[in-house]
DNA sequence: ACCGTCTATCGCAATTCTGATATATAGCAA
DNA sequence: TTGCTATATATCAGAATTGCGATAGACGGT
Protein backbone atom coordinates (compact mmCIF):
# COMPACT_ATOMS: atom_id res chain seq x y z
CA UNK A 1 0.00 0.00 0.00
CA UNK A 2 1.33 3.37 -0.98
CA UNK A 3 1.68 5.91 1.79
CA UNK A 4 0.00 8.52 -0.37
CA UNK A 5 -3.18 6.52 -0.23
CA UNK A 6 -3.04 6.31 3.55
CA UNK A 7 -2.53 10.05 3.74
CA UNK A 8 -5.51 10.60 1.46
CA UNK A 9 -7.86 8.41 3.50
CA UNK A 10 -6.82 10.22 6.65
CA UNK A 11 -7.21 13.69 5.18
CA UNK A 12 -10.64 12.94 3.76
CA UNK A 13 -11.94 12.64 7.29
CA UNK A 14 -11.26 16.33 7.76
CA UNK A 15 -14.48 18.10 6.67
CA UNK A 16 -12.75 21.28 5.60
CA UNK A 17 -10.30 19.40 3.44
CA UNK A 18 -13.05 17.14 2.21
CA UNK A 19 -14.93 20.07 0.76
CA UNK A 20 -11.88 21.25 -1.12
CA UNK A 21 -11.17 17.78 -2.33
CA UNK A 22 -14.65 17.25 -3.75
CA UNK A 23 -14.44 20.50 -5.63
CA UNK A 24 -11.12 19.50 -7.08
CA UNK A 25 -12.36 16.05 -8.00
CA UNK A 26 -14.89 17.78 -10.21
CA UNK A 27 -12.10 19.44 -12.14
CA UNK A 28 -9.99 16.33 -12.42
CA UNK A 29 -12.91 14.30 -13.71
CA UNK A 30 -13.50 16.91 -16.33
CA UNK A 31 -9.84 17.04 -17.33
CA UNK A 32 -9.92 13.29 -17.82
CA UNK A 33 -12.98 13.55 -20.02
CA UNK A 34 -11.17 16.03 -22.20
CA UNK A 35 -7.92 14.16 -22.45
CA UNK A 36 -9.78 10.94 -23.14
CA UNK A 37 -11.78 12.55 -25.94
CA UNK A 38 -8.64 13.89 -27.57
CA UNK A 39 -6.89 10.55 -27.25
CA UNK A 40 -9.76 8.82 -29.04
CA UNK A 41 -9.59 11.40 -31.80
CA UNK A 42 -5.81 10.87 -32.02
CA UNK A 43 -5.11 14.56 -32.20
CA UNK A 44 -2.40 16.72 -30.67
CA UNK A 45 -3.21 19.77 -28.57
CA UNK A 46 -2.06 21.97 -31.44
CA UNK A 47 -4.42 20.25 -33.85
CA UNK A 48 -7.39 20.58 -31.52
CA UNK A 49 -6.44 24.19 -30.89
CA UNK A 50 -6.49 25.03 -34.59
CA UNK A 51 -9.91 23.43 -35.00
CA UNK A 52 -11.16 25.40 -32.01
CA UNK A 53 -9.72 28.61 -33.34
CA UNK A 54 -7.32 29.04 -30.46
CA UNK A 55 -3.79 28.14 -29.41
CA UNK A 56 -2.06 25.08 -28.00
CA UNK A 57 -1.48 26.76 -24.67
CA UNK A 58 -5.20 27.34 -24.21
CA UNK A 59 -5.91 23.67 -24.83
CA UNK A 60 -3.18 22.64 -22.40
CA UNK A 61 -4.72 24.92 -19.79
CA UNK A 62 -8.14 23.34 -20.21
CA UNK A 63 -6.69 19.87 -19.78
CA UNK A 64 -4.56 20.85 -16.80
CA UNK A 65 -7.55 20.90 -14.47
CA UNK A 66 -6.14 23.99 -12.81
CA UNK A 67 -9.11 26.06 -13.97
CA UNK A 68 -12.70 25.18 -14.77
CA UNK A 69 -13.16 25.93 -18.48
CA UNK A 70 -16.24 27.77 -19.69
CA UNK A 71 -19.15 25.85 -21.15
CA UNK A 72 -18.52 27.55 -24.48
CA UNK A 73 -14.96 26.20 -24.52
CA UNK A 74 -16.18 22.72 -23.71
CA UNK A 75 -18.55 22.80 -26.66
CA UNK A 76 -15.76 23.91 -28.99
CA UNK A 77 -13.36 21.32 -27.63
CA UNK A 78 -15.93 18.57 -28.05
CA UNK A 79 -16.65 19.56 -31.64
CA UNK A 80 -12.94 19.66 -32.42
CA UNK A 81 -12.51 16.08 -31.22
CA UNK A 82 -15.63 14.74 -32.92
CA UNK A 83 -17.73 14.68 -29.79
CA UNK A 84 -20.66 16.50 -28.30
CA UNK A 85 -21.06 17.73 -24.75
CA UNK A 86 -23.66 16.28 -22.46
CA UNK A 87 -24.37 18.06 -19.20
CA UNK A 88 -26.60 16.31 -16.72
CA UNK A 89 -27.71 17.20 -13.21
CA UNK A 90 -28.12 13.90 -11.42
CA UNK A 91 -29.16 13.15 -7.87
CA UNK A 92 -26.37 13.89 -5.46
CA UNK A 93 -24.79 10.95 -3.60
CA UNK B 1 -49.59 20.49 -38.70
CA UNK B 2 -48.49 23.80 -37.33
CA UNK B 3 -46.93 26.11 -39.85
CA UNK B 4 -44.07 26.81 -37.45
CA UNK B 5 -42.98 23.21 -37.78
CA UNK B 6 -42.98 23.39 -41.54
CA UNK B 7 -40.90 26.53 -41.42
CA UNK B 8 -38.47 24.85 -39.07
CA UNK B 9 -37.96 21.79 -41.27
CA UNK B 10 -37.34 24.05 -44.24
CA UNK B 11 -34.90 26.29 -42.41
CA UNK B 12 -32.89 23.41 -41.07
CA UNK B 13 -31.88 22.55 -44.63
CA UNK B 14 -29.98 25.82 -44.76
CA UNK B 15 -26.44 25.01 -43.50
CA UNK B 16 -25.80 28.48 -42.16
CA UNK B 17 -28.98 28.50 -40.16
CA UNK B 18 -28.44 24.91 -39.15
CA UNK B 19 -25.19 25.81 -37.46
CA UNK B 20 -26.82 28.56 -35.45
CA UNK B 21 -29.65 26.28 -34.53
CA UNK B 22 -27.41 23.51 -33.21
CA UNK B 23 -25.52 25.98 -31.06
CA UNK B 24 -28.74 27.28 -29.60
CA UNK B 25 -30.09 23.80 -29.02
CA UNK B 26 -27.11 23.25 -26.77
CA UNK B 27 -28.16 26.16 -24.59
CA UNK B 28 -31.80 25.22 -24.49
CA UNK B 29 -31.00 21.66 -23.49
CA UNK B 30 -28.89 22.98 -20.65
CA UNK B 31 -31.60 25.40 -19.54
CA UNK B 32 -34.04 22.51 -19.41
CA UNK B 33 -31.67 20.47 -17.27
CA UNK B 34 -31.47 23.34 -14.82
CA UNK B 35 -35.16 24.07 -14.65
CA UNK B 36 -35.91 20.39 -14.30
CA UNK B 37 -33.47 20.02 -11.42
CA UNK B 38 -35.00 22.95 -9.60
CA UNK B 39 -38.51 21.64 -10.18
CA UNK B 40 -37.56 18.31 -8.63
CA UNK B 41 -36.12 20.11 -5.65
CA UNK B 42 -39.30 22.18 -5.38
CA UNK B 43 -37.39 25.40 -4.86
CA UNK B 44 -37.92 28.92 -6.11
CA UNK B 45 -35.22 30.85 -7.96
CA UNK B 46 -34.76 33.00 -4.88
CA UNK B 47 -34.23 29.95 -2.67
CA UNK B 48 -31.69 28.43 -5.03
CA UNK B 49 -29.99 31.80 -5.31
CA UNK B 50 -29.56 32.08 -1.57
CA UNK B 51 -28.06 28.60 -1.37
CA UNK B 52 -25.71 29.48 -4.20
CA UNK B 53 -24.69 32.70 -2.54
CA UNK B 54 -26.08 34.86 -5.32
CA UNK B 55 -29.29 36.61 -6.35
CA UNK B 56 -32.54 35.61 -7.99
CA UNK B 57 -31.72 37.51 -11.16
CA UNK B 58 -28.54 35.51 -11.63
CA UNK B 59 -30.47 32.26 -11.39
CA UNK B 60 -33.07 33.53 -13.85
CA UNK B 61 -30.27 34.41 -16.26
CA UNK B 62 -28.80 30.92 -16.06
CA UNK B 63 -32.16 29.35 -16.78
CA UNK B 64 -32.99 31.77 -19.59
CA UNK B 65 -30.66 30.02 -22.02
CA UNK B 66 -29.56 33.40 -23.34
CA UNK B 67 -26.04 32.89 -22.06
CA UNK B 68 -23.95 29.79 -21.42
CA UNK B 69 -23.25 29.75 -17.68
CA UNK B 70 -19.78 28.96 -16.39
CA UNK B 71 -18.93 25.48 -15.19
CA UNK B 72 -18.41 26.86 -11.70
CA UNK B 73 -21.96 28.21 -11.67
CA UNK B 74 -23.34 24.88 -12.84
CA UNK B 75 -21.63 23.11 -9.96
CA UNK B 76 -23.08 25.57 -7.45
CA UNK B 77 -26.55 25.36 -8.97
CA UNK B 78 -26.46 21.57 -8.89
CA UNK B 79 -25.42 21.52 -5.25
CA UNK B 80 -28.15 24.00 -4.35
CA UNK B 81 -30.79 21.71 -5.87
CA UNK B 82 -29.41 18.50 -4.38
CA UNK B 83 -27.74 17.35 -7.56
CA UNK B 84 -24.28 16.90 -8.96
CA UNK B 85 -23.02 17.84 -12.40
CA UNK B 86 -21.94 15.24 -14.90
CA UNK B 87 -20.12 16.39 -17.98
CA UNK B 88 -19.53 13.83 -20.72
CA UNK B 89 -17.99 14.09 -24.16
CA UNK B 90 -19.83 11.52 -26.25
CA UNK B 91 -19.42 10.58 -29.90
CA UNK B 92 -20.96 13.19 -32.14
CA UNK B 93 -24.07 12.24 -34.11
C1' DA C 1 24.50 15.46 -27.98
C1' DC C 2 21.16 17.48 -31.23
C1' DC C 3 16.80 17.92 -33.32
C1' DG C 4 11.96 17.77 -33.84
C1' DT C 5 7.51 17.10 -31.71
C1' DC C 6 4.35 17.44 -28.04
C1' DT C 7 2.97 19.31 -23.71
C1' DA C 8 3.13 22.58 -19.55
C1' DT C 9 3.27 27.18 -17.60
C1' DC C 10 3.68 32.26 -17.19
C1' DG C 11 2.07 37.10 -17.92
C1' DC C 12 -0.97 40.36 -19.81
C1' DA C 13 -4.73 42.46 -22.65
C1' DA C 14 -9.28 41.51 -24.22
C1' DT C 15 -13.45 39.21 -23.86
C1' DT C 16 -17.14 37.08 -21.19
C1' DC C 17 -19.61 35.97 -17.06
C1' DT C 18 -21.10 37.09 -12.45
C1' DG C 19 -23.19 39.78 -8.50
C1' DA C 20 -26.17 43.25 -7.40
C1' DT C 21 -29.92 46.55 -7.76
C1' DA C 22 -33.83 48.16 -9.89
C1' DT C 23 -37.66 47.37 -12.42
C1' DA C 24 -41.06 44.85 -15.26
C1' DT C 25 -44.32 41.25 -16.07
C1' DA C 26 -47.54 37.42 -14.98
C1' DG C 27 -50.68 34.81 -12.13
C1' DC C 28 -53.41 34.27 -8.24
C1' DA C 29 -56.19 35.34 -4.16
C1' DA C 30 -58.92 38.37 -1.34
C1' DT D 1 -58.28 46.75 -7.87
C1' DT D 2 -54.85 45.80 -4.51
C1' DG D 3 -51.41 42.96 -2.66
C1' DC D 4 -48.33 39.14 -2.81
C1' DT D 5 -45.29 35.81 -5.00
C1' DA D 6 -42.46 34.10 -8.65
C1' DT D 7 -39.98 35.00 -12.69
C1' DA D 8 -37.74 37.93 -16.42
C1' DT D 9 -34.83 41.64 -18.07
C1' DA D 10 -31.58 45.76 -18.11
C1' DT D 11 -27.40 47.87 -16.68
C1' DC D 12 -22.84 48.21 -14.83
C1' DA D 13 -18.70 47.36 -12.13
C1' DG D 14 -15.87 43.69 -10.71
C1' DA D 15 -14.34 38.94 -11.21
C1' DA D 16 -13.04 35.07 -13.95
C1' DT D 17 -11.73 33.06 -18.37
C1' DT D 18 -9.70 33.31 -22.87
C1' DG D 19 -6.32 34.37 -26.60
C1' DC D 20 -1.73 34.92 -27.47
C1' DG D 21 3.31 34.90 -27.45
C1' DA D 22 7.30 33.30 -25.24
C1' DT D 23 9.52 29.77 -23.08
C1' DA D 24 10.69 25.55 -20.73
C1' DG D 25 10.43 20.57 -19.99
C1' DA D 26 9.85 15.78 -21.62
C1' DC D 27 10.56 12.25 -24.90
C1' DG D 28 12.09 9.61 -28.78
C1' DG D 29 14.88 9.15 -32.99
C1' DT D 30 19.37 9.73 -35.36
Amino acid sequence: MKSVEAWKRKMLKNPAFRKEYDALEEEFALANELIGARAKAKLTQAQVARRMGTTQSAVARMESGRKLPSTASLVKYAAATGHKVEIRLTKAR
